[in-house]
DNA sequence: CTCGTAGTTTTGAGTTCATCAAAATATTGG
DNA sequence: CCAATATTTTGATGAACTCAAAACTACGAG
């Protein structure tokens, strides 16, 4: 059983390299902070990263974020509630999210078809689909109790 | 040909006396307003009913908004750009949208299942879905060419 | 028809999330 | 190590939405 290991975390620094971003200790801190908390909004990561980098601010985890996403080192996702943007370091494979009405809490939801777009509906009013975005809504396991607590019909 | 008359102008009255809620001319008028324009923010419904409802604040609104969905005589939608939310007569019919990423033109996209879930992935986490939310991004006919004179690749 | 009450709108303030701009600081190639 | 430029920090601003209390209105009881 081998890991892969094309993601170590001294891979985040050539990545940026590769992206002609300069590495920077908050840049570093985010992506090994997001490869560990997917799906955290920049409030998540700005609380993550303040015990290593004191200095760092809310502006600074939005330029990070930012710029990240621009280069595709991370993934920008809205999600329908959840207030905030949230962002992780699973990109490119085209992958879905659920989300738990009750809690909010999410998941990744891998894509059934692999690449973008997943679906292609009937009419479009001629425009061109590049990507379908995903949101399943449900309850999860710890919340099904909750929901039925509060409607017995369930 | 005949026109389907049973959501004429005046049964949005019985339609809020039948949730309960009191007709009142902000309530009649953001309903016919979204009836005409779909997929509307809360900034937008203020501009049209300002005209006829000069008195009406932006928190009028945002409550009006906020009652109608509570009782599904509107739906919200959060798209992932957009900044604010959207809003729409069409309930109940589990449709889906699609975003020209260029201009930002919003369309319906009829559920080619025609109830939620529309879809069932794999593995879920255990969580029970009950919708998927799907919002198509793609380019419209309008943009195509403005795309092609950015990326010539295209 | 009038009145009273509960529901609704309005007014006003406040919160959260994000953006803009400029000064201070850090990274990196030479 | 230095200079050039990218990045972070500081500070101000904006958009969307929420909260709370006062003013107003719809509508049913009388
Ligand atoms: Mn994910
Ligand atoms: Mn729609
Ligand atoms: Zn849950
Ligand atoms: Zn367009």
């Amino acid at each position: 059983m081998s890991v892969d290991a094309t993601v170590t975390p001294e891979s985040w620094d050539e990545q940026l390299r590769e992206s002609g971003l300069r590495v920077t200790a908050g840049r570093r801190a985010a992506l090994e902070f997001l490869d560990d908390h997917p799906h955290s909004s920049a409030a998540d990561i700005l609380a993550g990263l303040s015990d290593d980098i004191p200095s760092i601010s809310a502006q600074s985890v939005h330029n990070i974020v930012h710029d990240l996403t621009r280069h595709e080192l991370v993934r920008r996702i809205d999600l329908p509630d959840s207030g905030s943007a949230r962002y992780e370091t699973r990109t490119h494979d085209n992958h879905h999210h659920v989300q738990c009405v009750v809690c909010g809490r999410i998941e990744d939801v891998d894509c059934v078809v692999g690449h973008a777009p997943c679906l292609t509906p009937d009419d479009v009013h001629g425009m061109t689909v590049l990507t379908a975005e995903i949101t399943f809504r449900g309850v999860c396991p710890e919340c099904e109790p909750t929901l039925r607590d509060r409607d017995p019909q369930y």
